[in-house]
DNA sequence: TCTTAAGCGAGACGGTACGTCCGGTCTTGAA
DNA sequence: TTCAAGACCGGACGTACCGTCTCGCTTAAGA
């Protein structure tokens, strides 16, 4: 992509794999189109139009607008959110939480996956791409500190980490996709209290 | 439908008032072909052409399709959820907790509350009358068990019933809306559990 | 529908019947359209463009552009082409052939036809279609002056017309449509002298 | 083709020349498709495909389908259109007339040259390489007969061949292209026998 | 003998127009 | 005044071809 490529000029068409400049304008458009005028905005053919790209190219590559911001989405999103490793779990947790709630209600991926969380509800097709290639790589940064926590005997060993992930960040996004109420760190550090106050309870 | 009575055909228009039965087609015509065809198969001119009605009707009295699915699960969401008032604390969020799971994954009216929540992540002005006149409701529903108990002394006096009922079904949200697992009763009595624990510990 | 008409005033929608005005419009749009850029400059989308109306509009009554194209060229025939009925036989042919070839070589009808034919080499439902509400007509008229010669006792009575109007208006045709060679009147006089000649020979 | 050759595969490339196998295949393609298709049936890509062929190879030696279609009808013309030189004039007349009428309406090379004249109506430089390319040949074949004629003295010296050829085959132009009446011996016949009778006249 | 440049297959690219679907507005005539 | 009916303008859909381009292979003339 940057030394040498295939060829330092705009070219078009490739015998050997597609023009990574139509890839990338595309995706750039969507993205933009999306924060711009929502989800309804987002149209094959606004995308083409300011993409510079024409229709086919779009429907070589992609099979419809949710396709393009799952790829859009899945590029942007490892640069967004790495859970940091630094500190006590709970000053982990209570980083990795709000920075999580930061992404979702903030930035244009969140705004993506959003969007994309939304069109699941509406297309079954929709919600097993969605949860299988952008929920997953969230849920698992989610469970990473919690992992962590296990191996350093900070939690006990049969902890049952899908639950408690669950605990931890479904009322996150119920706030966030549901009632639409801020997320402050008030919230987030609460939750995290609640949880590890849990750990330390006989029962369990 | 020409000789005969003053007419063989249901009426057509009316001096005084608007016409409940074209109201009634709408709606079930709407619910109908959401649970049939999902969110995308609902349109004003598949609902006019199933209820019979013209499109112009839908217009007069709803403003969009998602007007028509509000109503619709207005109509239809007050016979399902009732949070029962026997037993203890436990018992009583256990029962709601497991049928508001049900209400969600397993009726139609669930099923339009899903799409409105997804349609909810495109569109501000639907999400704040989603919130205002779906989610409302259900909320109120949600909080009565515990303003019950606060009144029975079961809980303290003091306690955040939001924050209490963001944990409490956020995560059974999260896991219908996000990660599309399934939310056994194992899952929400679960919750309940650890909810009380907390109320147990002298912290707080 | 002309004096006063159901709305002096453009109007969208009517239950009862089309928009003349529409109608209208996409005629002209298309003529014009054909005129200004040949046939291949006329497109389902650019009449519409032109004519200030949907294209869904253009769908609903005609089903292709050459079906417009057809309506254009029926609506505008008739008040080009009538063939004369004073002087001697000799005089009423050659004017009605050299108004022919004026009419097929420089007139915006003529263009339209001239189209038409092209596209029935292409089409057997357009050569139907051409032959039936285009051509018939014309030829129709091509007849008239021969009929009426054969009850006026200037023909007779036995003579084929059928053969009569091929043999005198087949090379005109020829030239316009296949040679393209001018067709002044010198050759559509001598086509009809010919002609002539041979109805006063014994042989038939 | 298969087994044995120099090479297994068709080559690719030539550092001199074009490849006549290409060139065969295009023009047979393009023959096939407009028969069994029609003309819009055929389309660069539709012939590329049917021969086998890089798009590109087409675009490398032909200007159009058109042009295609053009080369392929000189291609075959030839062994179809050769005038008789046996018997008399009328018979020589009479047969090449009645070839001609076949070759035209029974044809490939037939249809292609409808389909062409067809596109002539829309085009004017299709129209004018038509004339010259496919026209002229066929014209000049009309012509030979009479050229002949008057070396022999079977027709006078002065006779204006030009218009006695459209006089000739005008009318059967006319029924193939226009009106798509059926060219029976009888039909073309006829028009000898006019054509012949005039020759004797005093008159010219 | 070894280059090397032309012809070739493949196919991606930016475009234009297609014919369809639906949205939201408007008008009509009957009830 | 509301209703069923439905024509209207508008805009996006997904498809088919257009004509251009780049690529890597094949091949034969000439250095």
């Amino acid at each position: 992509m940057s030394e040498g490529g295939p060829s330092r000029t705009a070219h078009h068409g490739n015998r050997h794999g597609r023009s990574e400049r139509a890839r990338q304008a595309v995706l750039e458009a969507a993205d933009d189109l999306l924060v711009e005028r929502g989800f309804a905005g987002v149209t094959i053919e606004g995308i083409a139009a300011r993409a510079g790209v024409a229709k086919q190219t779009i429907y070589r590559w992609w099979s419809s607008k949710v396709d393009v911001l799952i790829e859009a989405f899945v590029d942007d999103m490892a640069q967004y959110l790495t859970p940091p490793d630094e500190g006590d779990l709970e000053h982990r947790l209570r980083t990795h939480l709000s920075r999580s709630a930061r992404f979702l209600t903030r930035t244009a991926p969140g705004a993506v996956f959003r969007a994309l969380a939304g069109q699941a509800q509406h297309d079954p097709e929709v919600a097993a791409r969605f949860r299988a290639e952008c929920l997953g790589p969230l849920r698992a940064l989610d469970r990473l500190p919690l992992e962590r926590a296990v191996e350093r005997g900070e939690l006990p060993p049969d902890t049952d980490l899908d639950f408690a992930v669950d605990q931890l960040v479904g009322p996150l996004y119920y706030r966030v996709l549901v009632t639409g109420h801020p997320v402050p760190e008030e919230f987030t550090d609460a939750l995290v209290e609640r949880f590890l106050a849990l750990t330390r309870l006989p029962i369990q």
